[in-house]
RNA sequence: GGCCCCGUCGUCUAACGGACAGGACACCGCUCUUUCAAGGCGGAAAUACGGGUUCGACUCCCGUCGGGGCCA
């Protein structure tokens, strides 16, 4: 048997780390048994679905790689399928319509509660004659239609959890579509997922309420049911299922920060599912070939970001320039940083990235890192003080580094070179390097000031060493 | 509130019923170093609690508590 795996998602949202990862698992697990992997769009929903969703999860899984065999299919062209469950259950006295109103039903509600029963349906519309329903119908009184549940416990077996059981009288006969047009959820969900040959349900633990509901339907059509495997939940740093309205970012605000997608994958899978290997980092492909459901977890997983960085640094670090350059121009998403790419000569845009890369979290901070390049730049003179070293000693340090700078020849103003000249202006290495360094980049924390002088070239660098001069020199007016 | 799921360092996790309960992120030292980053070395840090079963329990059973989900 050829296993197939689908991702069914509703498009009322941007595709986010939630959902991404059960269609990673879903993903692993087809491609691990050499299965096929599904999208569906469920979009039975008019009101809430947006194309600009459906557009987005499509781009967000293309862009993580989670590649799918089939589809994408949508729920909302195959009303027709549906509707002719609907009929087949409706013949064979599995569903019945119900006529009750909102009013009735909320008073049989309350009086359920009064009495300390579980508030369900009571079946009223059942027991309905064929007259009855058809002199209804004539009257055009508005109904939906329910599914009968049988009075007993139902017991399923969760390929992670083991045997779950629920008490089908808890449930009632429950609403499986608003109109033989209109299905709902519980009833879009299972007959996709037959029709489609789906053998596997993998999916996020919140669908455990479902899984009883959607059973039934199997039953009802006498059809076989999957096997199903409920994921646990990512939950929030704050505590609560990771949701986007909860601050979960989505995938493509990820993706515009500079985020590759391989530490997005490692990280999603690490969450849940490990190697049998101790290791932290692992590749997609690796994860294919180890990945199996029953290792997987049952409780739920908190988010934490700070992995999620460390993570992306690793892999931020080990692309080389020129592919960091790439994609920057290949990525719409990250359009906004092509204007750092044009600022200086190709060779000199490489140097940047290089050093910038080793500290940035994200390819967004790798500009940012090396701003001091791209924007004028200010700080206060205190900074250029390294240790307990008075204003007039620094400003020494700094003539005699210019002084020493001026006087190297532009054929010999390379990294060996500029070394060997600045390691013997003082005892104390910093004494030379803090003060310059902060005066190439007014900033605490940067790349080592050597790198970035054959950045700015021996001009730009002897101008920046001179205005870190001048701010010392006011201090002795004042 | 009812039902369901879950419970190992702060977080992600490892541990045939038999090790000092291991690793990673984060944190804290030290080291390298002009700063930052990266690296190296080290540290603190967990089996929710209470009962059983057993020669022996993180592991099995029951209860309590806690977290989460679904429905209302």
């Amino acid at each position: 048997m050829v296993v197939r795996t689908r991702f069914a998602p509703s498009p009322t949202g941007y595709l986010h780390l939630g959902s991404a990862r059960t269609a990673l698992f879903n993903f692993l697990f087809a491609k691990n048994q050499k299965g096929v992997f599904i999208l569906r769009i469920e979009d039975t929903d008019r009101e809430r679905s947006k194309k600009e969703f459906v557009d987005d999860i499509i781009e967000s899984l293309q862009w993580l790689g989670i590649n799918y065999d089939e589809g994408p299919i949508f729920q909302s062209e195959r009303i027709e399928i549906y509707k002719r469950v609907i009929e087949e259950l409706l013949n064979k006295g599995k569903a019945y319509r119900c006529f009750c109103s909102k009013e009735e039903l909320e008073n049989k509600r309350l009086e359920q509660i009064t009495k300390g029963e579980p508030p369900r349906y009571d079946g009223t519309c059942s027991k309905l004659t064929k007259e009855e329903i058809n002199e209804k119908l004539s009257r055009n009184v508005p109904y939906v239609i329910r599914l009968k549940v049988p009075e007993q416990v139902l017991t399923f077996k969760d390929l992670l959890r083991g045997e779950i059981k629920y008490d089908l009288r808890l449930i009632g006969d429950f609403v499986i579509a608003k109109s033989e047009n209109e299905p709902l959820f519980h009833l879009a969900t299972p007959v996709d997922d037959y029709y489609q040959g789906i053998t596997h349900v993998i999916r996020g633990a919140e669908h455990i309420p479902n899984t009883p509901k959607q059973i039934l339907i199997y039953k009802a059509m006498n059809w076989k049911p999957p096997i199903y495997a409920h994921i646990p939940l990512i939950l929030g740093e704050a505590g609560g299922k990771l949701s986007k309205r909860h601050g979960a970012k989505s995938i493509k605000e990820y993706r515009a920060e500079g985020f590759l997608p391989e530490a997005i994958l490692n990280f999603l899978v690490l969450l849940g599912w490990h190697p049998k290997r101790e290791k932290e980092i692992i590749s997609i492909e690796e994860v294919i070939k180890e990945f199996n459901l029953e290792d997987v977890e049952k409780r739920s997983a908190v988010f934490n970001s700070k992995k999620l960085i460390w993570l992306n640094k690793f892999y931020l670090r080990k692309k080389t320039s020129q592919e960091i350059e790439k994609i920057i121009l290949a990525d719409e998403y990250l359009k906004y940083l092509r204007d750092y790419l044009n600022k200086y000569p190709k060779e000199i845009t490489y140097k940047i990235i290089e050093l910038g890369k080793e500290r940035a979290n994200t390819i967004k901070e790798i500009f940012e890192t090396m701003k001091f390049l791209y924007e004028k730049f200010d700080y206060p003179k205190e900074l250029l003080i390294w240790k307990d070293y008075t204003f007039d000693q620094i400003k020494s340090s700094l003539i005699n580094v210019r002084e020493n700078i001026k006087n190297i020849p532009e054929d010999k103003f390379n990294y060996e070179f500029i070394k060997q000249v600045l390691d013997t202006l003082s005892e104390d290495k910093g004494l030379t390097y803090w003060p310059l360094r902060v005066a190439l980049t007014g900033l605490e924390a940067s790349p080592p000031p050597i790198d970035i002088m054959l950045i700015y070239g021996k001009e730009k660098s002897l101008e920046l060493i001179n205005k870190a001069i001048d701010k010392l020199n006011d201090i002795q007016i004042s």
